[in-house]
RNA sequence: CGGGGCGUAGCUUAGCUUGGUAGAGCGCCUGGUUUGGGACCAGGAGGUCGGAGGUUCAAAUCCUCUCGCCCCGACCA
């Protein structure tokens, strides 16, 4: 190559975001399009990243005290129909299943064998869910039910975009019914709060933890709490949801039951959420003009060993060295697992290797050559660091190093997500400033734009409504605690309780 | 679903206005030289020009329809 290119992945972040945010992927290897409008193929390497992502997860859940189960793909259409928010927030999304079998006719394979009712593949399952429930629960004493399910659901996007908005995407969903209101919120808040430790200690995405408002609330529920991100062309995204249904869908299905007293009571549910959209943030929060950047507790792969062998007499050697390093670093725990170890003994340059797996974002890499072998050491390189920046440490040494190495990437990860979020979020007081915020600079970039605004807002749908109509813009969330202060609402003139969270999302 | 842009090899693309049957760079394969920063030399594979109709002696090129992708809007995890 005449000319090297300044950076692994072009256009860089401040040039075009969108696709920045593809050509990372492509790079990664994490996923691809596939031929079916909105629908993905996520390769190994990016589902690697589910797969931790659901082991963490999945542990989290039976820590506190969940199971896992299975539903149905498809729900009856007239289960959809049973509760009416519900309805309004799904049918336009719905993909539906009308036949059960195809004929062969003039070459064709042709549907045929009309279904008596339509299936919709799920959207999400609270009303499949919620029938089985009513079957199940007779007394306060089959109460609390606590299940997740590990599934797929399909939601009919216009404007799919890889991880972030697919027609079909992989997610869990918890879904839980309780005999009393006081005890589904608290299981409502609990689960929101294994979200924001997950995204925070796992993922490095520091998370602002509030309720939505009503304009942004899920479909049937009586509030909706999430957790939301400032990824970094500064819009929010949603990265977990939790929602406390009330009695809503109990009511739709009929999950009744004897209470202590006698009495035949409506249980009281929840259900809560993440999805592969975790990936899209992911990517992202972290990742830079080389590629991915992948946080070492939620990466597969830890370690990247990468042997230059320029010369046939020491190529055996250096392979060989490469292996033993490689074995002493997988008997290494870090948070109780071996550490993930791959040798790139590939025939190839060790340029070419190294920025692939620059690109890939594993969080450690380390070099041997015949210079290190003859003085016991490797070039061992960060992924949170330049890609020219190597520090030559013992062999020796490398084992005992490496967990401190990837706690210092971790939290390095973390602590620049968190400036770049509190650098981009501003207290805003007048309406003013507040359009001002989010008109973009440049016109030419729309995508990038104020960041996140905290305003007091008199608790109107239609001022929310208003500006999303002029801004795009809208409440996130409307963050605990830490943001009580009385004050005036800029938009009205009229009293506020709290601030709120305001952004461009994804 | 509305507005805009774009579909030529795995990727980036030239050619299209002025129709004559496809070219390049990167990547890939083989051999060799190489190897601590995405290397070089030589040879090679790979394209029904998104798809379907139409106009024409002749279509990547002109016309119609259609599908897909990207951006904006509506919607969402």
């Amino acid at each position: 190559m005449s000319e090297k290119q300044q950076t692994a992945i072009s256009p860089r972040r401040e040039e075009d975001f969108p696709e920045w945010y593809q050509q990372v992927i492509r790079a990664a290897d994490l996923a691809e399009n596939s031929e079916v409008r909105g629908c993905m193929v996520i390769k190994p390497w990016g589902y690697a990243l589910w797969e931790r992502m659901q082991a963490v997860l999945d542990g989290m859940f039976k820590a506190t005290g969940h199971k896992n189960a299975y539903f149905p793909l498809f729900i009856p259409l007239s289960y959809l129909e049973k509760e009416a928010a519900h309805v309004e927030g799904f049918a336009k999304e719905c993909a539906v299943v009308t036949h059960h079998r195809l004929e062969l006719r003039d070459g064709k394979l042709v549907p045929a064998g009309e279904l008596s009712e339509p299936l919709v593949v799920r959207p999400t399952s609270e009303t499949i869910i919620g029938a089985a429930y009513a079957r199940w629960v007779k007394s306060w004493r089959d109460l609390p039910i606590l299940l997740n399910q590990w599934a797929n659901v399909v939601r009919w996007e216009m404007r799919p975009r890889l991880f972030l908005r697919t027609a079909e995407f992989l997610w869990q969903e918890g879904h839980t019914a309780h005999e009393t209101r006081a005890e589904a919120e608290e299981e409502t808040m609990k689960m929101l709060r294994v979200y924001e430790t997950f995204a925070r200690d796992f993922l490095a995405v520091p998370v602002l933890c509030g309720e939505k408002s009503e304009g942004e609330r899920f479909p049937g529920a009586e509030r909706t709490y999430c957790i939301e991100a400032m990824v970094q062309d500064r819009k929010a995204i949603q990265a977990g949801t939790s929602h406390f249904l009330g009695q809503n869908f109990s009511k739709a299905a009929g999950i009744q039951f004897q209470s202590r007293e006698g009495q035949l009571e409506h249980a009281w549910t929840t259900s809560w959420g993440v999805s592969t959209r975790l990936i899209g943030t992911l990517i992202m929060m972290h990742s830079d003009d080389d590629g991915l950047v992948v946080p070492p507790r939620i990466a597969a792969t830890h370690v990247v060993i990468v042997p230059i062998t320029p010369k046939d007499d020491s190529k055996a050697a250096i392979l060989e060295a490469a292996e033993n390093l490689a074995s002493s670093l997988r008997s290494v725990a870090f948070h109780g697992a071996p550490l993930g170890v791959e040798v790139d003994s590939r025939d190839l340059g060790g340029g070419v290797k190294n920025w692939e797996w620059i690109k890939k974002g594993v969080p450690i890499r380390i070099e041997i050559g015949p210079r290190d072998l003859a003085q016991g050491t490797a070039a061992v390189a960060r992924r949170d660091k330049g890609p020219k920046e190597k520090e030559f440490v013992p062999l020796a040494e490398i084992p005992q190093r490496a967990t401190a190495m990837l706690e210092e990437i971790q939290a390095t990860l973390l602590q620049r997500a968190t400036q770049f979020r509190d650098a981009n979020m501003v207290k805003i007081d007048t309406k003013e400033d507040f359009y001002k915020f989010f008109t973009p600079q440049n016109a030419a970039k729309p995508e990038i734009h104020g960041g996140f605004a905290l305003t007091h807002w008199n608790g109107s749908t239609k001022i929310e409504e208003q500006i999303k109509t002029d801004l795009k813009v809208t409440i996130r969330c409307i963050p605990f605690d830490e943001s009580l202060e009385p004050g005036t609402c800029p938009f009205s003139g009229e009293p506020s309780r709290q601030r709120v969270v305001w952004a461009k999302s994804y």
